[in-house]
DNA sequence: CCCACCCATACCGCAGGGGTATCAATGAGA
DNA sequence: TCTCATTGATACCCCTGCGGTATGGGTGGG
C-alpha cells in the first residue's frame, strides 16, 4: 500500500464526499474514485458504501481510517525527523504554555550542563496538541500531565507529582478559605479546554487555549480554575491559590516515542529522572 | 514520502550494498540508485555516504532507518488489520507458548461468555516475537510478561503478579530445598533465549525458543530455569519447582496498540481486568 | 417530471519508474 | 605499477499508471 493511496482514502473517509476530498487533495474527482476502487481491489475489501447521496464507511473502512491515520503520522514523523537530523543535531521539546515552568527551566539547565548536550528547541502549545506533535515528528520529547494528557503509545518517566489548587481572583468568596474540597468547587464555572478535534465542550465557563491565557482571565476576575500547585509559580498578587485537598494528584511525566530513543533524547530523559 | 521509497531505503541501509538490496527488492540496481538519489534530493538530506567499497549511514540516514522501519510497520499493520476486518469480525491474541496457560484459558472463557464476543484467534509464539506481531498488525492483543517483554508503544493493563521458581529435574541437588535465593541459582547454567534479531547470546546454557521446549528439556534433565510460578501448572512429576524468593516478580499484562482500541479489543481488555 | 447532485466510466497525454548497456572510481593482488 | 574485479552512477529506452477532461447514469428533492 502506498502512502498516496492512504492519503486519498483518509481524505474521502473524513469528508465522506469524493468531490470535496478531491478538492482538498488538489486533484480531480475521477482519478480519486479510481484510486479508491483500485485500493479496494488490491486489499480485496470494500471500504466505502457509496450511493449517489452519501458515502459511508464499512467495518473494514473504519479500521483502515484509524490505522491509516496512525501510519501516515508515522511516515510524516520519519520525514520530519530525518529533515531535522540533516540540518544538525538538536531535539524539540514540547510543553504546555504556562505549565511546569520551574521544572522545565531546571531540566534545561541540568541538560545543558551535560557533556555532549545538543541544542533543545522548546515549543510551547496548548494541551492535546503535544500528543499530535510527538506523533507526527514535529517534536521529540514532551512534558505531559497525567491524568489529563494521554500517554498512549509513548514511553514515559515520572518526574513530579503534586496536588491541585483552585486559582481565583482575590476578593472571590472562596479566596479566604485555607483549603477546599471538590464539593466546594462544584458551583464554580470552570474553564473549557479544547477537545482533541479543536472544538469546545458545552458549558458555562470561558473557552481557553492555554494556561497563560487562563492565568490572564483569572487575574482579570473573569475565570477560576483548578490547576496543579506549581502554577502558583510566578503568580501575580491579585490571584489567590487555595489547595483543593481531594483533587486528583497530577503527575508530570517526560514522554518520547518508544522507537526513537536517540542518544540526545536518552540523555535528556536520564537528566530529567535525576531532578 | 512514498512507502516504496522507504522500503528501498531500508533495504539499502540494512544491506549496506546497492546490489544486494536490489536483489532483495526484486529490481535492478540502477533504478534503486536513482530512487535513493531522488529521495535524498526530495528530503534535502544526504542519507548514505557511498564509496565504491562501502555504503555507510549518515546521521540523517540512521534516523530515517529507525523511523522508517516504524512507519513501514504501521503501514503493514493498517493493511493487515483492514484485510482481517474485511473477512469478518474477530481478533488475534498472541501469547508465549507454554506461559500463562491458566490465565489465558480463563480469559478466553470469560470473554466468550460476553455478549457481542467475536472469535478470538489465539497465536502462540516465542518471546520477542509478540511485540513484532502486535506492531505489524498480525495480532491485535498480546499477553506480555514484565519485566521480560518490552511494552514500549503499547497500552497495557496489569493482570497478575507472581514470583518465580527454579524449575529443575527431580534429583538435582537443589531440588530438595524448600526455597532458594538468586545467589543459589548463580551456579546453574540458565537457558539462553533468542535476542530480538533472532540470534542467541553466548553462554553455557542450552538455546531455547519457547517455554514448551524448555519444559521438555527440563524434564529430560538437560536444563534448569527460573520461570514464573504459574509455569508449575500442568507440571509433570519428574520436574520440581522451588520458589526463588528474591527473584524479580513477574507481571502478566494485556497489551494492545493504543490507536486501535476497537470494540472487540476493548471488551476483551475489560474482561481481562475483571479476572 | 425535471433537475441538480454525485460517483463511475471512457479516453488521452505524459511523467516517471524500471530495464539494459556502459562508464568511472577504487582498492586488492600480482 | 599495472591490471582487474567490484560497485555505484549515468545514458537511454520502453511502458505502466497517474492525472486530466468529457460524459454517463442513478437518485432524491422540488
Amino acid at each position: 500500500m502506498e502512502t498516496r493511496e492512504l492519503r486519498y482514502f483518509v481524505a474521502v473517509a473524513e469528508e465522506r464526499h469524493f468531490g470535496r476530498a478531491a478538492e482538498r487533495l488538489g486533484i480531480a474527482q475521477p482519478p480519486l474514485s479510481r484510486a479508491i476502487q483500485q485500493l479496494e481491489r488490491r486489499l480485496g475489501a470494500r471500504l466505502l458504501d457509496r450511493t449517489t447521496r452519501e458515502v459511508a464507511l464499512t467495518e473494514a473502512g473504519a479500521v483502515l481510517l484509524t490505522e491509516g491515520r496512525a501510519a501516515l503520522d508515522a511516515v510524516d514523523a520519519a520525514e520530519r525527523r530525518t529533515r531535522r537530523a540533516a540540518v544538525g543535531p538538536g531535539i524539540v521539546l514540547v510543553s504546555k504554555a504556562g505549565a511546569s515552568e520551574e521544572l522545565l527551566a531546571k531540566l534545561l539547565d541540568a541538560y545543558a550542563a551535560e557533556p555532549g548536550a545538543v541544542e533543545v528547541d522548546v515549543q510551547l502549545c496548548g494541551p492535546a496538541q503535544q500528543e499530535r506533535l510527538l506523533r507526527d515528528g514535529r517534536a521529540d520529547v514532551a512534558l505531559l500531565h497525567c491524568p489529563f494528557d494521554s500517554t498512549a503509545g509513548f514511553d514515559t518517566d515520572d518526574l513530579t507529582t503534586e496536588g491541585q489548587s483552585l486559582f481565583l481572583p482575590a476578593g472571590h468568596p472562596l479566596s479566604a478559605r485555607s483549603e477546599l474540597r471538590m464539593a466546594d468547587v462544584a458551583g464554580v464555572p470552570l474553564p473549557r479546554w479544547p477537545l482533541p478535534d479543536g472544538g469546545y465542550p458545552d458549558g458555562p465557563g470561558p473557552e481557553v487555549r492555554d494556561t497563560m491565557q487562563l492565568r490572564q482571565l483569572v487575574s482579570l476576575g473573569r475565570a477560576a480554575a483548578v490547576l496543579p500547585d506549581s502554577a502558583r509559580h510566578g503568580l501575580v498578587d491579585d490571584v489567590v491559590a487555595v489547595p483543593v485537598v481531594d483533587a486528583p494528584r497530577v503527575t508530570t511525566v517526560i514522554a518520547w516515542p518508544p522507537h526513537s530513543r536517540s542518544r540526545a533524547v536518552a540523555d535528556l530523559v536520564r537528566c530529567a529522572a535525576r531532578l
